[in-house]
DNA sequence: ATGGTAGCCCTGCTA
């Protein structure tokens, strides 16, 4: 089983690439972050072409959150599930289906802005409330799969130059906290433990001055899965290719194949 | 080269 993630960066911009790279790439469940799209816009019919069911969560100006599945789609939950918590249907940065026997989330973490401002607190808040929407809805020693675009670099190994981020957001000790509160519900980041050294592992790049054809990146975007899941990963990669060429989004997809059938 | 891109349609704001 392929479970992909991707922060596409406008779907309706995005679109054709999107279509080229699911029939390339053939994952089973996808999450994509960032559609910037209504629910009425998502362009269902395109991706029913392709085999895919979707589940959509946006209002059409920014954020935006889908998965599209070819292995079921089922229990589709928009925002938190969380009893009295937050009201997030403002942002649509979050939706939870059950796609081949796996619960999967596609999640779209506040950027936050800047450190310290209203914003960032209410990144904060945000994972702390992942947290409490896993715990209130999953159980962690079932197959559980969180995807998305955290807009957290979990070390300082996973930015091309820890020097050009002091005192800014994504790497800040409250920040990896709060993921590491995420992660505490039982997930493990599957990139970063197959390749648990290496550098430059990079999921995102500012389209400005040329920061992907010179290495500026961050790796931002993560597939976090439970242990049942994460034990029987096969392979995982950061699709740089989809970074690349004509119109691509400013983050690459993420690719994780399990030996685990539906 | 001390700036630069991309996407939205709130042409300023967000990232």
């Amino acid at each position: 089983m392929r479970i992909a993630t991707w922060n596409v960066n406008s779907m309706k911009a995005r679109l054709d690439r999107v279509e080229e790279w699911l029939a390339q790439v053939a994952p089973e469940v996808c999450c994509f972050q960032e559609t910037k799209l209504a629910d009425a816009a998502f362009p269902s019919e395109r991706f029913s072409k392709l085999g895919y069911e979707v589940a959509h969560h946006g209002d059409g100006r920014w954020n935006g959150v889908a998965i599209a599945s070819r292995v079921g789609l089922e229990d589709v939950v928009r925002g938190f599930a969380v009893p009295g918590g937050p009201d997030e249907a403002a942002e649509r940065r979050l939706i939870s289906a059950s796609c081949g026997g796996v619960r999967v989330m596609s999640v779209y973490v506040p950027n936050g802005r800047s450190v310290g401002s209203e914003h960032f607190q209410a990144k904060l808040a945000f994972l702390h409330d992942l947290r409490l929407h896993l715990d209130t809805s999953c159980d962690p020693g079932e197959a559980v799969m969180v995807c998305g675009d955290f807009n957290v670099a979990p070390q300082d190994i996973d930015v091309f130059d820890p020097a050009f981020f002091v005192g800014a957001t994504h790497v800040t000790p409250e920040e990896r906290a709060a993921l590491a509160e995420v992660l505490g519900f039982g997930l493990v980041d599957v990139l970063r433990a197959c390749y648990p050294d290496t550098p430059r592992l990079f999921t995102w790049w500012d389209y400005r001055a040329g920061d992907f054809h010179s290495g500026r990146g961050m790796r931002i975007d993560l597939a976090l899965a439970t242990r049942v899941l994460a034990d029987k990963v096969s392979f995982v990669l950061i699709d740089r290719n989809a970074r690349k060429g004509k119109l691509p989004s400013d983050h690459a997809p993420i690719v994780v194949d399990f030996a685990y059938s539906p």
